[in-house]
DNA sequence: CGCCATTGTGTGAGGCTCGCACAAAATCCT
DNA sequence: AGGATTTTGTGCGAGCCTCACACAATGGCG
């Protein structure tokens, strides 16, 4: 791999904030420049435009207040560096005038790396900006971790294989870790399954191999960077990502921002107690919500009640059951729900976001699935003059993780400075 | 009350982000000028001197790693509203040079009128820019709320009464609401005990009577904002309030801004799910942390004990009952930190502050009762590597959440536009 | 007394947005 | 058919802000 950044890639980058291949060397809450200004503001642009899709100068101006000249001043510079482009000229609804030329992102930009780092397999794959998904490689890990140097070679081999089919090298490489992550350092800091891992510092280690800026997150947080960029929570000043599955994880997304806590804590709601004194935990304590909204309370349950299937019970064939009638089923699928819920109202009641994207097992679900969640939250949540809350199903699969992965180097590139 | 506002105070007001002097008009998300960057770095640097203390402006500029000339621009202006003052000159430490003339604010800066309103009384002072309160006026209200009116005249007498022994008129008026408040329209929604208030739109009304910007907030995040400026909270880039005694709330603060959710909304953490399907709430639901944590408790498990004054038990009889060795008291006293601790544990591993500082009943027990919380929590809390959890006392009176309602103002002030 | 270190202040350069004027392009109306 | 109207996108100078440099002021140290 080539260390050396073409003039046009060069060009490209410095029109974001990345100053950098390098992880870390954040500034602090410093003050602002006018050159600060610019590259906050081509930041906010670029953001309109994934919120609003192909969009005039004209009309960005308009939505933001501004002068239409300033907009032409800010996508001047990406149109020249082939970040975006002019769409062909469309009419205006009423009236006349000259017709408007659609600003989008050029299909010759730059794409991005997503990997999604679990402990069974590495998947990387490139983005566009537009969120479609190029090249697309799987390696499996060997089973039950093992020692932590065959891990870093399959995650470098797939990156390898997929940076490849890149026609121009991409923005930067963005990992989603099924573990602890510590975002400051860009290391992870405990991952299941995989201890080996415990502490490596991935970032800094793939950004000296492929030269390129390396982002990495919790798998919650970036399935709610892929949302926000690439799925439902586009154009959405405020909503949560649940997951729910095997584990349960959580992220915020608000004031333009994934919301991050000291170090990349934050969102660790499995193990926020609902029920003091409940059942014994995984990790030791009692009554966490992970002991009542797993995957692992409801196979129990489902052996408890002699439902078939019961050790690979998971929201997809609960609802199959409950459609076909079958007795237990209903009563454990609202239980299920309920216990669901009863994070999601405690999340609710503490940050206040009104709309919530889940990922995971509970999609598999269905919007049966989903439905009754929304009902149990509803009536878990004190009501709130003119608050309505909102539950939708995010993507279930990697796809999801891959986007959100990507969208973390997109987030970094588009840093607004505060 | 005149309400033209002589030439320079409207200097000063300028020098800040106030538009003007009505409620709300706060822009959308919209792209950044050159004059934003002017009065977000104002606002940064008067962030830094409450940080900091007295600091001259080569220090100021090493800190925030800037020319030593741009903060000569940015505080002249500032020296000549008399919000600043230069101190007498300091000798630096080692070696010669000449010495620094540090800033600090005026004692003839404005002051803020900082309003407590509470279901039985209110409290109305001045605060200077430097957190001494001048004034100081309390009006009791009827008992049992009663109609609208005599409540917005005891707050409109207490204001008043304020005011006229400020030399200069004020920045504006914050107002700390114990109850639930839309702080987008600047109402109240919801006053328990005085339901007459419900939905009344407290800023308007007073913003028109006094002529003066009005901010409100819940009373839990007031108390943040006063610990934020004034208290605890300075300079510390993360940290949550909590507030126990007859209801709880918390609020938070990172990334330089309280957190408010939609409408100022979260921080709800009464009526947080922790013992589901647990005892009845006074909100109709089970198992709110409210049932267990709250002074309605400990007087209910006091009562079972039979310990004296049990109607009237909280922290600080308490604390006194353990350490006369009284039968019951130690168990009791653990469990209620224990039962406090549980929230903040929720607190902590859902949005990760690691500074906490507590307000209310549960400093009335002093270093004892903190002490104890903190090690509940810290058993509570799964650990994590290089993550320590500190917990402090606020101040348990009026007066954090004084100058907690002043604080909202010059939060206000503040605002650094992003 | 001379040298050095440090603070605070002018002055011009460069970056950014804004308002205004203007060319280009399409529709509407007579 | 042709002019009026409307809308889009682009130069140009003004104003605001930060920055680099030079310079006066002030005190310690040898």
């Amino acid at each position: 791999m080539d260390h050396r950044i073409p003039k046009r890639e060069a060009d490209a980058r410095r029109l974001f904030a990345f100053g950098d291949a390098e992880f870390g060397a954040r500034m602090p809450q410093s003050l602002l420049s006018s050159s600060m200004v610019g590259s906050a503001n081509r930041g906010l642009v670029i953001q309109a435009l994934f919120d609003l899709g192909p969009t005039s100068r004209a009309e960005l101006a308009r939505l933001a207040g501004v002068n239409r000249t300033t907009i032409s001043g800010i996508v001047q510079p990406l149109l020249d560096a082939d970040i975006l482009v002019e769409n062909d000229p469309v009419q205006t609804g009423r009236g006349g005038g000259k017709p408007a030329r659609p600003l989008w992102f050029s299909p010759k930009a730059q794409p991005i790396c997503g990997v999604l780092l679990m402990p069974d397999a590495v998947h990387a794959c490139l983005v566009t900006l537009d969120g479609h998904v190029l090249a697309d490689h799987r390696v499996l890990l060997p089973e039950g971790g093992g020692p932590v140097e065959p891990i870093i070679d399959a995650v470098i081999r797939s990156v390898t294989l997929t940076l490849a089919e890149a026609e121009r090298p991409p923005f930067g490489i963005g990992i989603a870790v099924g573990g602890m992550v510590d975002t400051d350092l860009g290391t992870i800091v405990a991952v299941n399954l995989a201890p080996a891992l415990d502490g490596y510092p991935i970032a800094t280690r793939l950004s000296h191999e492929f030269g390129l800026p390396v982002r990495l997150d919790h798998h919650p947080r970036a399935l709610l960077v892929g949302d926000r960029w690439f799925g439902q929570g586009r154009g959405v000043p405020q909503f949560a990502v649940v997951y729910t599955g095997e584990v349960l994880g959580g992220a915020l997304y608000f004031g333009g921002h994934l919301y991050r806590g000291a170090s990349g804590a934050g969102g660790e709601l499995g193990h926020t107690f609902v029920q003091v004194d409940g059942e014994l935990c995984r990790c030791g304590r009692r009554g966490c919500w992970d002991t009542i909204a797993t995957l692992g309370w409801l196979r129990r349950e489902a052996r408890v009640l002699g439902l078939p299937e019961a050790d690979d019970m998971d929201s997809a064939r609960l609802v199959d059951l409950v459609q076909r009638g079958v007795q237990g089923a209903e009563p454990l699928f609202d239980r299920y729900a309920r216990n669901i819920a009863v994070g999601i109202a405690n999340l609710q009641q503490t940050v206040a976001p009104n709309y919530f994207i889940l990922h995971g097992d509970a999609v598999l679900g269905g919007e049966r699935m989903i439905a009754r969640i929304s009902d149990h939250v509803r009536h878990l949540v004190p009501s709130r003059p003119g608050t309505l809350i909102e539950i939708v199903a995010g993507d279930a699969g990697d796809q999801a993780a891959l986007l959100g992965a990507a969208g973390l180097v997109l987030s970094d590139l588009l840093q607004f400075s505060i």
